[in-house]
RNA sequence: GGUUCCGUAGCUCAGUUGGAUAGAGCAACAGCCUUCUAAGCUGUGGGUCCCAGGUUCGAAUCCUGGCGGAAUCACCA
């Protein structure tokens, strides 16, 4: 049982004895005490003083007292004002840490296999252009919700929906015929997804041209839009496809499987996996049936023009369309069908989809008309809404050139990691092979620490002039910190310290007092990020520990430490904080190197 | 215009269900490598927590109203 636990426990059974029955455990309220003041945590007496009756002092001191009689891990306390600060037996942290080192306390909770999946969807690629850094976001924070998920003891299946068809699609199929004179991405050497995406630039610009010539014609702008000769090429391909006529059908599988290559190739490097893949070209047809199911059970309205519609003028909102007049379905309608479709498969617990925040409403209609058709798991759908990645100037805009490539950043971090690494002359005595890997975990590290920091509500700022730091608050510097504990475990083994063994009776200082609570708190981190959907916290509590090891390192030896108990118990400290940092570093996606 | 989200140091960001004197990094300046990795450590300066009210023992945090920014409100996806 976590320490909080008990106190908060044994503080609602001193008030049961004073105050008689009640449920008293809302007004505990413990949490670490701050660095001005002595002691480990502090209970705020304030909420209790309408039940005790008390002067915030007496209160304080009455409960002070209690819980030093009563719990033999309380040594002593303080009062200031109305916070009674508890002191800690230090002997009690120390056996902590003996204790984690013996039963792997950062092992993921027990997978039960009765407790329903998690399904995250995340990623959700179009196949008609190569992926951007707002894509990375989505999908660093999708690996990173489902490990930190994990961990708490859930199973988690991660999917992916990739919209494999459509107009978009139809467009690169037509620039390709057209323009494309037969070549292949491997003849043209250029990876899959971009080659695919340059038809689609392509397209759109010859597109441009048509339109401009039919508007100085006098054609109204949605006019030329209709009348564009590209477009309504386009259209019939569309029309082709969805009938299966044979050639556009292999055209389009040729030209996907192009661009699967290329996300393969982007996805390895990000780290990037799934349980399973559903094709939009599959599943799209699966929620016409359910929309008219509803229709026929009267859940749903249909207009003269027998396109249907959704009333949700009980939630405050507007009408929404399902099917259009032509029968057809749009987007909507694809996501109630996977939905129920994925709900089937994995008959799933919760249902998270990682999707940018510009589909806030998209989701909430969603899940409204989810339960207006009866589904009565619509409550575990949950769309984990993220931010947008902002230039200097405002929003990428592919229009504008302003995309940041996915694939070009990754392989600046790479590169930018090799020439810091050769610049500050590490890595010498080490193979070329481990030397390649270490400095992809540094890149890759910076990258994904710099991204995975931001509370994933919030739109971050990235600015292309500064490239992402490696110094201070960074994914080196953790990748670091663990590189220093692996290199001091390899001079502690060469001078035949032992990790396994323990120690005793240690007077710790208050540096390592400090790091030693925070290892503690790693838990409970870990169950606060996975109910906030957030990353950032753990991120932000890893680059604690790493900066807290780090001041540590730097005024307590351990080889030249003559008390065998305090070497041992420094080691075992930095043992533990390594461990602690590996699997953190891991919940955001992340690998930290043995050396840097 | 309606709805939702955001506004904290020059810049990028933290700030756990309301708790004590609001914190990091970067940038600037000044120090520390014959001593377990200097991608590190130490120090200095830097704030109207957008503004105004309200709720209470206590507000960056909750409520209301402004101001500023973003997203969204399609027979697009």
């Amino acid at each position: 049982m976590i320490l909080e636990k008990k106190i908060e426990r044994e503080v609602a059974r001193y008030l049961e004895l004073k105050c008689g029955k009640g449920n008293y455990k809302e007004l505990v309220n413990i949490q670490k005490t701050r660095q001005e003041f002595t002691g480990d945590m502090t209970l705020v007496v304030f909420p209790l003083l309408r039940v005790l009756k008390q002067k915030p002092e007496e209160a304080a001191e009455g409960i002070g007292d209690h819980l030093s009689g009563s719990m033999e891990e309380v040594r002593s306390y303080n009062v200031i004002k109305g916070f009674l600060n508890i002191e800690i037996d230090p002997a009690w942290w120390t056996s902590y840490l003996n204790r984690a080192m013996k039963e792997d306390i950062l092992a993921d909770k027990r997978r039960d296999s009765k407790i329903p999946p998690v399904i995250v969807e995340f990623s959700s690629p179009n196949t008609n252009k190569p992926l951007h850094l707002g894509h990375i976001r989505n999908n660093l924070l999708g690996i990173s919700i489902s490990r930190i998920i994990e961990a708490t003891g859930k199973p988690v299946r991660k999917v992916n929906l990739v919209n494999d068809r459509g107009i978009h699609i139809c467009k690169t199929m037509l620039a390709w015929q057209k323009w494309g004179k037969n070549i292949t991405p491997v003849e043209a050497g250029v990876k899959g997804d971009h080659f695919v995406g340059s038809f689609y630039v392509m397209f759109e610009q010859s597109l441009k041209k048509e339109i401009k010539k039919l508007e100085s014609e006098g054609c109204s702008e949605e006019e030329a839009f209709q009348k564009a000769p590209l477009m309504q090429e386009a259209r019939e391909m569309l029309r082709k496809w969805e009938n299966g006529d044979e050639e556009t059908v292999k055209l389009w599988r040729t030209m996907n499987g192009w661009v699967y290559d290329g996300f393969d190739e982007t996805y390895r490097a990000l780290g990037v996996s799934f349980n399973k893949v559903y094709y939009e070209s599959d599943t799209y047809m699966t929620g016409k049936k359910i929309v008219e199911e509803g229709l026929e059970r009267g859940l749903l309205i249909q207009k003269e023009d027998n396109s249907v519609w959704a009333d949700l003028g009980e939630h405050s909102l507007d009408e929404k369309l399902l099917l259009r007049s032509d029968g057809t379905s749009v987007y909507i309608t694809q996501d109630i069908g996977t939905a129920v479709l994925r709900h089937d498969d994995f008959n799933a617990g919760e249902m998270l989809y990682v999707v940018g925040n510009e589909q806030d409403y998209h989701f909430r209609v969603l899940q409204i008309i989810l339960k207006e058709l009866g589904y009565e798991w619509a409550e575990k759908v949950k769309h984990i809404s993220y931010g947008m990645v902002e230039l200097p100037g405002g929003r990428m805009k592919s229009r504008e050139g302003t995309v940041v490539d996915a694939d070009d950043i990754i392989s600046e971090m790479e590169e930018t990691a090799h020439r810091l690494s050769a610049e500050l002359g590490k890595l010498g005595g080490v193979p070329e092979e481990e030397r390649r890997e270490v400095v992809k975990m540094i890149g890759m590290g910076a990258l994904k620490y710099f991204i995975l920091k931001v509370d994933p509500r919030k739109n971050m700022l990235f600015n292309p002039e500064e490239s992402i730091d490696f110094n201070g608050n960074t994914g080196p510097f953790i990748q670091y910190t663990h590189a220093r504990v692996c290199s001091l475990r390899r001079k502690c083994r060469d001078a035949g310290i032992n990790e396994d063994d323990s120690f005793t009776g240690v007077d710790m200082s208050s540096k390592e007092l400090k790091l030693l609570k925070m290892l503690y708190e790693f838990p409970s981190v870990v169950s606060q990020s996975a109910a906030d959907y957030s990353p950032a916290l753990v991120a932000n509590y890893v680059y604690e520990v790493a900066k807290e090891y780090n001041q540590f390192y730097h005024d307590h030896p351990v080889l030249r430490e003559s008390d065998r108990d305090v070497q041992q118990f420094r080691l075992l400290l930095s043992v533990y904080t390594g461990k602690v940092i590996k699997k953190a570093m891991y919940l955001l996606g992340a690998e930290v190197p043995e050396r840097m």
